[in-house]
DNA sequence: TAAAATATGGGTAGTACTACCTATAAAAAT
DNA sequence: ATTTTTATAGGTAGTACTACCCATATTTTA
């Protein structure tokens, strides 16, 4: 194998030179770029040949996750490593939409990121296993703590209503729906935002988003 | 280890009837309930003890994915396995989000579903190898062909007031935390409006839902 | 059977956002 | 150097929802 030309991207300095050293305990690889924010990282991947980056998702300016995606859109075979602090759901799942070829717990890089960079390299991917067994662990109730418990305090014509509202369906439109008065309409909001304990402007609809489950997405 | 309540649930009696068999093999396995469809999984569950789920995710009525929902909602332990015909991201995206335990393809249902359900009786997780190794795969590009596309047509300042509309602030609190005005916050909000040729109530707080990866939910 | 919850609808006031208008200074693009 | 975009902020009108008030008929519960 050639040697690999690597770019790194993390806004702290000190563990931008550790990770470089790390990387390059390894014969065949060389870090040729260092940027210490995405909008760098992105620039620098236009001018200069990478085989692979590795990009730490807390960053200033853009974060790891808006520079990868850039990253593809201009040269879309990268393969690129995610490096993170945090055992988050939101940003891995962001990852996977936007084609992340590994996820690398900082806490393991040390273990990890090598390992990571031959799998990546080689067409194959690469999850710190610490995160795998997070992510597929049961709370992934964190949106929804309370779920039945509170919807089951609603009658059924309640629920009805909820599950339009959730569907971002405005109060005239769910009268019009079920032959009913707007004014009805509104009362069922009300005794659903009661019975809720909601109170303020968005706050009916945000339970519906986050409590109802939505038929077909 | 005592014998394992299971309860199965597709909409091809045939599969069904294969199905059991398979688990059946196993000594500690007995399916005590099944089902040809969604609602009638997630009935059946009311009805009666059960260790473990094996939804399919493609049925009628109710689909595996909304069953699993309601089924923890109803009994937030209960380790559920999912079956698919199709390696495709969405579906499983929502798994994750839902906390499904295991996910197997139905091509490989023969050889998986046992190890799946020891995996995650024992409170672990399960995933078809086949299935992970496509979820990291490249072409996540298939699903949102134009997603930055139009993020892109904003601002950083629009952008960031995206953002925090996608939080439900209000524009008295995006303008307070930013030190402007409301008045300028509601133009932002027009501004990104007409070019996202966005109209009306909730559209706005609907794409920003949908489309800003919220930093940590 | 009496009391409570539910579903229906009306009134009034206030808030938050939309949808248009205008305007100015700074920054970016041409 | 001129034009365009961006960020700022004000005005006005209308819409949608919240948050209260009220009433009545039906259904459910005690």
């Amino acid at each position: 194998m050639q040697t690999l030309n690597i770019l790194i991207a993390d806004d702290h300095p000190i563990f931008l030179k550790g990770l470089k050293e790390v990387i390059e305990t390894e014969e065949e690889c060389k870090v040729v770029m260092q940027a210490v924010n995405g909008q760098e990282a992105v620039f620098a991947l236009k001018t200069n040949r990478i085989d692979v980056a590795v990009l730490d998702i807390d960053m200033p300016r853009m974060n790891g996750l808006e520079a990868a995606q850039k990253m593809l859109e201009f040269q879309p075979q990268l393969p690129i490593l995610l490096l993170t602090m945090h055992k988050e759901r939101a940003p891995f799942m962001k990852a996977l939409e936007i084609g992340i070829a590994g996820y690398v717990l900082k806490e393991n890089a040390v273990t990890d990121v090598v390992n990571a960079i031959y799998a990546v390299v080689q067409g194959g991917n690469y999850i710190s296993p610490e995160m795998s067994a997070y992510l597929l662990r049961k709370p992934a109730k964190t949106i929804k703590p309370v779920p039945d418990d509170k919807l089951s305090l609603l009658t059924s014509s309640e629920r009805q209503i909820l599950q339009k509202i959730s569907m971002y369906k405005s109060s005239r439109e769910i009268a019009d729906e079920l032959f009913i008065s707007e004014k009805t309409v509104f009362n069922h909001r009300m005794n659903i935002s009661k019975k809720l304990n909601l109170t303020g402007k968005n706050s009916l609809l945000r339970f519906a988003i986050e409590h109802v489950s939505t038929p077909d997405t």
